[in-house]
DNA sequence: TGTACATCAGTGAACGCGCGTTCACTGATGTAC
DNA sequence: TGTACATCAGTGAACGCGCGTTCACTGATGTAC
C-alpha cells in the first residue's frame, strides 16, 4: 500500500474519469462512492484522501469532463460539412448506446435541472461552449441568426438523443434519430 | 380513521396525482413514499393498502398522467396556428418553471432512459402519442415528412426545455427558449 | 550510501441516516341477522 | 330499525439495507541526519 505522489495523482485522475463515466451512465444521484473506488481498484476509505465529499467529486468530475468527449466536430473543412458530421455523430446509435463516453449535457440535462447551484453553474458554462461551438459552424449569415440556430440545433440534438434513449422500441428510437439527423442537416444548408 | 370505499378511491387518486407531480419535479428516484403520503394527509403504512410497491406507484402515476398535462394545443383552428400556439406554450417560462404540472417526457426523459422496462415501455407510448399529435398539426405535405418534422419538433421542444431548466443563467435560459420558439415556428410554416 | 523516522495514501470496520417495507393494532364502515 | 360482528383503510413503530462519512490502523514513501 504505497503512496507515492505520482501514484496518488494518477489515482485521483482515475477516480475522476470513472466517476464522470458512471455519472453519465447512471445519473447524478445513482453513483455510489464505494462502487467508483472499487472500479478504480481501491476501497471506500481512501476516497476522502482525494475529496472532501461526494458533492466535490461530482463537481470535479463534471468539470474535468468536456461536454462533448467522443462526440465532436472535425477540426478542418467547410463549416457546414463539419456541422453535418457533428450532427451525424451526435445522433448516431453508437452515441445513443454509450452515454458513458458521450455528451455530458445530453446525458445529464434533466438531472442538472434539479441539482444545486454549483452544478448548474458548471453546466451553464458547458452549454455556453456547446452553443458557441455550434454557432461557429453555422455558415456565414449574421451572428444573431447563427446564435439562434445554434440554440435550436443543440436543443434538437439533446432532445432527440434523450428521446432515443428513453424509448424502448428500437425502430421508434432509430426513427427519431434519423428524422432529426436528416432535417437538421437539410436546414443547416439553408 | 374511517375507510369508506369512496374515501379509499379518492385517496388513491390523490396519491397518484401527488406522486405524478413530485416525480416530474424531483425525478423518478428522488420521491419518497412517506413524503407523498404526508402531502396527501396520510401516513406511510397505509401506502401498502393502495400499492404493492414503490415501483407500482411510479408506473401507475406515470400511466395516469398525460404526457402534456397543462401543455397542449388548442382544439380548434388552423393546424399551423395550433402548432405555433403549442410551441409557445411548451417553450414558455411558465412551463419551464413548473415541471410539476408540465410535460412528463420533458421532465423525465433522462431518468426514463436509465429505468426498467415497464417504465420505458410506458414512456414509449407517451412519446408515440406526442409525435402523432404534433404530426397531425403539420400542415398538409406528405405523411412521411410530417412524421419526420414531428420528431424534430418534439426533440427540439424537449431539448430546449431541458436546457432552459438546467442552465442557471436566466438570460441564457430565456435565449434558448426564445430562439427555439422563433425558429421552430418559422419552420412550421414552410 | 545507509539508517531512523515522520508522513500520509490506502484499508476496512463501524456509525448514522434516509427510506422502502413489514407488522400488530385501531376503529369506523358496512353487512348479516 | 336496531345490534353484533367481520372487514379493512389507516396508524406509527420497527426492521433491514444501502450509502456517505468517520476513524484507528498499516506500511511504503521519502526526507533528515
Amino acid at each position: 500500500m504505497g503512496h507515492s505522489q505520482s501514484e496518488k495523482k494518477s489515482n485521483h485522475e482515475r477516480i475522476l474519469r470513472t466517476a464522470a463515466k458512471r455519472l453519465r451512465e447512471k445519473g447524478l444521484e445513482a453513483v455510489a462512492i464505494a462502487d467508483v473506488m472499487k472500479e478504480v481498484g481501491l476501497t471506500v476509505g481512501g476516497f476522502y484522501k482525494h475529496f472532501d465529499s461526494r458533492d466535490d467529486l461530482v463537481v470535479e468530475a463534471l468539470q474535468s469532463a468536456s461536454w462533448q468527449r467522443s462526440v465532436q466536430p472535425a477540426e478542418a473543412g467547410e463549416p457546414s460539412v463539419r456541422l453535418a458530421g457533428f450532427i451525424d455523430e451526435y445522433l448516431s446509435e453508437k452515441h445513443r448506446d454509450r452515454p458513458g463516453s458521450g455528451c455530458l449535457i445530453g446525458a445529464l440535462a434533466g438531472d442538472v435541472a434539479r441539482s444545486n447551484k454549483r452544478i448548474r453553474a458548471l453546466a451553464t458554462e458547458k452549454v455556453r461552449s456547446a452553443l458557441e461551438l455550434i454557432g461557429r459552424l453555422q455558415p456565414g449569415k449574421n451572428e444573431e441568426l447563427a446564435r439562434k440556430k445554434a440554440a435550436l440545433v443543440f436543443s434538437a440534438l439533446v432532445g432527440a438523443l434523450a428521446l432515443s434513449r428513453a424509448v424502448s422500441d428500437e425502430s421508434l428510437s432509430k426513427e427519431i434519430l434519423e428524422s432529426a439527423r436528416e432535417l437538421l442537416k437539410s436546414q443547416a444548408d439553408s
